[in-house]
DNA sequence: AGTTTTCTCACCCTAATTGGGGATGCGATA
DNA sequence: TATCGCATCCCCAATTAGGGTGAGAAAACT
């Protein structure tokens, strides 16, 4: 049986010439096209589709919000964004908000039918283009390999107490081992980590995501 | 000009069709094709290819870390990770390595070559059942909607230099108040988010993604 | 094997910073 | 008017930072 396919995009001219391309290919049935997204939720608990096909840019509901309200209420149906800009934040906003794929318009009919595809059996296609976004994100936001500051294993025991906020006292009744065996440990810590109080030590290990 | 390919791959059937699929398309040329990574590095110094196939898992120096290196010295040499499995974590410290594209070797041909293209070209090709671990990673990594602790704009400037690690006097300075305005703010904000020291604070601050 | 370095633990003293209580004034907003 | 944000000040106790010293054990060098 053909997959089932809803469509929220405010052109006509897409609107109708995906509908085209849909109706060209039996794998494939367009179950509803709508210029917006305002009453998608109801929409989509009538027509039952297997993959959501959603705008990013749309009058009145946008599709980033509407990705949201559709994501929460029906948590496994696939949504693929549209796009005619490969715009980072946005791109990211939808993914978050629970979109699994994203095309750009201008990428080709038969790219865009393998997307459908792809996001029905399981996959999150995207744009190459996007991709490099996504991950560029990704690195940036987890900067990978965390410089060595050669910290000995009890320093990071202490190190990660001190990160979860714990008094030094405190940190020695964990441990098991004095009050100043814990100062000279944090001593060594900053000596090694370059910084002078805690909060800097706090902040650098979780920044840098050391430990 | 045909985009020049290196490939490091231990399976000597991979080397071998993979070669034969390059000899059989114009737009590509295959400069050098390797069991191991030992000499990565130096091979692309010499072979000067535009793109980098990368096994993953290789007896010797792993594809990972080869990755890594590879990508420190040449920060814009596009690289593509080939793997037969889609282990979620070994992708995103692929990636996070430096590697661009991630492709499984149960892919067709046909898709190596497009993600070749894309790669050289820009993008960031990636099988859909890649990016739906990477896209997964990405939502749960970032927590969507933080708690909100009714911060007011003041207080949050000074959590902000907190998580920086100025002290009290040095947080007065930069916002040119005095020193016992900065020491409500804090307690006010300490109240708000429910801590009661200066790194339990930070810690939140940076584990929520406050701010 | 012998020496040196490193890690872990512990203690001292002093100065600076921080945290928990207050209280007060002023302007904006509700 | 009453609350809220923002700014300022006070005191006091606790915590933290910087400067040392030193001992015992394990790891690394020679």
């Amino acid at each position: 049986m053909p997959i089932q396919i809803i469509l929220f995009d405010d052109n006509k001219h897409i609107r109708e010439s995906l509908a085209m391309l849909f109706l060209s290919d039996n794998d494939f049935h367009l179950c509803g096209a709508y210029e917006n997204a305002e009453s998608a939720e109801d929409l989509i608990a009538i027509t039952k589709p297997d993959v959501v096909l959603m705008d990013i840019d749309m009058p009145g509901k946008n599709g980033i919000d509407a990705v949201a309200d559709i994501h929460k209420r029906f948590p496994d149906l696939p949504i693929i964004m549209l796009t005619v800009f490969d715009d980072a934040d946005r791109v990211f906003t939808s993914l978050r908000n629970g979109a699994l794929g994203y095309m750009l318009k201008s990428s080709s009919p038969e790219k865009l039918l393998e997307a459908i595809k792809d996001v029905y059996s399981g996959g999150a296609p995207m744009s190459p283009s996007i991709a490099r976004k996504v991950m560029f994100r990704l690195q940036t936001e987890s900067p990978g390999k965390p410089e060595d500051y050669q910290l000995t294993a009890r320093e990071k025991d202490v190190l990660a107490l001190l990160v979860d906020g714990l008094s030094y006292k405190m940190i020695a009744d964990k441990l098991d081992i004095g009050f100043e065996t814990v100062r000279s440990h944090i001593k060594k810590i900053y000596e090694k980590l370059h910084v002078q109080t805690m909060t800097e030590a706090v902040s650098k290990t979780l920044r840098e995501r050391l430990l």
